[in-house]
DNA sequence: GCTTGTCCTGGCCACCCGGCCAGTTTCGCA
DNA sequence: TGCGAAACTGGCCGGGTGGCCAGGACAAGC
């Protein structure tokens, strides 16, 4: 049956940018070897481009704030992030004040998802 | 200068299983119009394809937990769920408890974390 | 010198969170 | 018909959280 032993690689293409889109699936579509997902079809890889003008550029936050951020990432309380960078508990709620005005935030949760979203910290 | 019209589209790879990787290399490098990003350089597009080995099922979460979920990945309170829902709070705190215990987490920022690694969640 | 920014600390307090106990209803399945 | 799972509700309470007030140390830059 000469059974082609490799398989199409099934594409699906996630990008933002119409123009974008249409030229690489008009390339993509020509190649042997190569095909794009249906729709609701499961891609064995994905094309991304997201748009950059939803990212103007990074939130400026200080280091100290970047490691109190990373930590609450990990589901660390006040007390335990205190610990971590010997400082006191105060202080951490200090900056994790900060970073609720920084990320516009109403909670420690809501400031860890906003972060992830704009990739200040990756989860 | 016969400068081309439409420039290459620059595409960076980012392919868990080597061998897929490979091939989709081997590919997409033959494509005229594309080119493979070189290292450090920036992409128009990224091919993604994460290991699905990470992730051997969803973890069973029934609808109402996804429900809770979602909303705290919006730094909702339990009482702004709860309303959001049309439920008690003691009921969201019920289902919270429950998330809090398959997401093996310390707490609902810990939780959110844990379901947007696992893929549970989009942020 | 003076201001600005970052980092640090303290107290106070209303509120929220998570864990514990208890119970109800509804549904599908054996 | 009984039984478990899921969803829902209640009270109670210790500890955590976030907002507010106040202050000090220290380096960079005008």
């Amino acid at each position: 049956m000469s059974e082609p032993k490799t398989a199409e690689i099934v594409l699906s293409l996630e990008i933002d940018d119409p123009a974008l889109a249409d030229r690489l699936a008009a390339l993509l579509g020509n190649v042997a070897g190569l095909r794009l997902a249906a729709p609701g079809e499961t891609a064995a890889a994905t094309v991304v481009a997201r748009d950059p003008r939803s990212m103007p550029e990074d939130i400026a936050l200080t280091q100290r704030e970047l490691d109190v951020l990373a930590l609450m990432a990990e589901g660390g309380s006040n007390k335990m992030i205190a610990r971590q960078l010997g400082i006191s508990v105060h202080t951490v709620k200090f900056h994790v004040g900060s970073l609720l005005d920084k990320l516009d935030a109403t909670g420690r949760t809501d400031a860890v998802a906003h972060a992830a979203r704009r990739g200040v910290i990756e989860l």
